[in-house]
DNA sequence: CATGAATGAGGTTTCATTCAT
DNA sequence: GATGAATGAAACCTCATTCAT
């Protein structure tokens, strides 16, 4: 994105520079999205930051204007990570059944391969979105998903298999909630419940159920 | 220990002292449940605290040990609200059917009532549950729902209506997970999908949608 | 010191009270001696002196005025120990030779076996003596046992077996000064020499050159 | 890595800075010297050592990690001042008389030029050494004193001037206890006795005691 | 592009002491 | 004589941020 081509052929030098730089600002992001993660907006530290990313903490002021600006950009990065995810995903291809089973499978996967997309999201609900919006990018943020999804439910409804009135917008938090709520809470409910939810047989049993539950719902009966 | 009304007349001064000690002691709790609340274990400040209980900073230290003890005291009061609610549905009277949509009514009401009980269980869970790990009343935490929710399940199949294989503890997790998600993440949702979901008319959406949700998937079809 | 003959003859019950008051007093006392003599008197802390003690904090206050008067109280208590112990020593009733290695043995053993003793009177030192100087009873502590050590040290002079111009006081602080640095300094000599000094063995060496020592300078040679 | 004055000219910047930084880190450890020296461990404040020293309070925990550390790093500091000056004393190119003379003089010169050498191993052993055992540099801080003194005794008991059989750490612990007790007791002492031991006659005619103390014991009567 | 040094504001916690009975 | 509850001042330490090069 600094970088242009254009730019690049004028003054090699720079382009090293710049090709640096987006190194590591990079790596800077990298780092504050672990330790953002880890600890919350509140609970990172600068300092760790720096650490992490193996750089002087100083860079840090120089690439992002404040923590607060970090950890937006942390969740920009984050959020578009999900959106190509899910943008690859191509649902539209997919008949309805398979595409509703292949957006819950994704949603499980992908929740529990980035747990730090759960702990970001959970640290600017706490603030209120306040992070979110002020972004310029924030539009960008919202996928095409609930257009889409809400296009292989209607074409589930033609096809007579799924039931009609369905929003996609509730359905997408559904699944959303299906999913993030059990990763999310694992640590309290294993506490309170004495059973580890993380082992493997329990993992793919919740993908079991969550599909039941949401096909339950979808399908006509 | 706690003086009865009888007693008191008997001794006034003690029985004075007593109520001072746990009226303080109470008072402190929800002001600090309310902070803990708002701002995250690590956000809270013990000044406000008590600012907002309208004592000394001094004396939170002279009932709870520090910081951490106080939040898990918040902690183990804000379960055992839920818990004493959750008994007073008394499940095991009702119809099956009106049993698991009492639950899911009661699941979404006090979680939108008490916006607090999911800011600390968040906190909790940033934090890995560390606090509840050393609670030693954790076991009395445990409510006996699950229990009482598989015999409303076994109940239900033997009556036919509903289908067998369901879990309690997975049902139980899509439950809280359906109505916990919308409300935690209300913010960053509302951010990137520009919809208010929080007005009456979305909320009471909601509940019709989850009460759907899981009624699709318990109800044999 | 507080219940005198007749007023016990004259209240029973007042009695009974003082002489409780007499034996909490004292219970303050030596929890009080314990703790400044473990920590320090800025390291003490009223509340472990009341623990110690097994009554309410402000109890102290009721027989004490202040931490630092109770400071004092526990340092004339201390030097009341140590003169009481030295006037039984009857140093005048012995041949020269023998009271002068009879204080060295009993200087060392007292400090060894009252290791208060040093922390406090360095406790005290740090501060300059100021508790002291204050003391009422600072003219008591004054023992007499220079002016005996001085008659020892002119008999034997008389007698031609000790040498002549010795300075009593001199001495004794000389005697005090070979038992109390080794003892008071015992763990930084340990940690820097790299050996054990309170060992049976070395602590019995410590004395027979302590008594060499001393009694190469006053015997004539 | 300390800048040369040549160095200086040719990167007069970079030198500065590390001046400035090693400046700083003395300029903190003497100030530190003097607070802990005054009020030991737990009496000095963090804040008067950094009014003390010029300097903001923050930059002490730049340099030294916490309180604990800053105060080892001041008995390391002060251990190795002392080192340095014994080792400047050559006591095994004197003749054995006057080394020891020269020991007992320049232990006691020691010990009254800087009584913050006492006060500081005071508050060390009042914490029974736990800054000095986790020290990494414990070993350097052993002088070869004792070695040399060892050699002195026993080119002494050759000549057929000292007496056998001197254990020369015992001799070492004897000549400082001397002059230590005086020095660091002077406060009490002189409260009890009522004789001001700090003028320069009671100075010198101490010096000239321990002298002969020490000298009685060495030499062979 | 990069860094070591420095800072002010504010955080949790501690402590001797007093209040009210 | 005795106690539990309460307090103000100050302690150590942390943190995001800026300075100066």
């Amino acid at each position: 994105m600094l970088a242009t081509t254009e730019q690049a052929s004028a003054d090699p030098s720079a382009t090293l520079r710049t090709r640096d730089a987006d190194r590591t600002r990079q790596t800077i992001l990298r780092a504050a999205m672990a330790e953002f993660s880890d600890k919350g907006l509140h609970g990172a530290r600068i300092d760790t930051i720096a650490e992490r990313a193996g750089i002087n903490k100083r860079l840090i002021y120089y690439y992002f204007e404040s923590k607060d600006e970090l950890f937006l950009a942390v969740l920009e990065e984050t959020y578009a990570d999900i959106r190509d995810a899910e943008a690859a995903l191509h649902l539209d291809t997919m008949a309805p059944t398979d595409a509703v089973r292949a957006l819950v499978a994704f949603t499980w996967q992908h929740y529990h391969e980035h747990p730090e997309f759960i702990t970001l999201l959970n640290s600017e609900n706490l603030h209120r979105a306040r992070h979110l919006q002020r972004s310029g990018r924030i539009h960008q943020l919202n996928s095409p998903l609930i257009q889409t999804l809400g296009d292989v439910l209607e074409r589930g409804r033609r096809a007579g298999t799924f039931r009609g009135g369905v929003d996609p917008l509730q359905l997408y938090i559904s699944i959303a909630g299906l999913a993030y709520f059990y990763l999310s809470n694992q640590y309290t409910l294993s506490a309170v419940f004495g059973r580890n939810l993380m082992q493997p047989k329990a993992l793919s049993e919740r993908l079991s159920h969550i599909t039941d539950v949401v096909m339950g719902y979808v399908l006509r009966s």
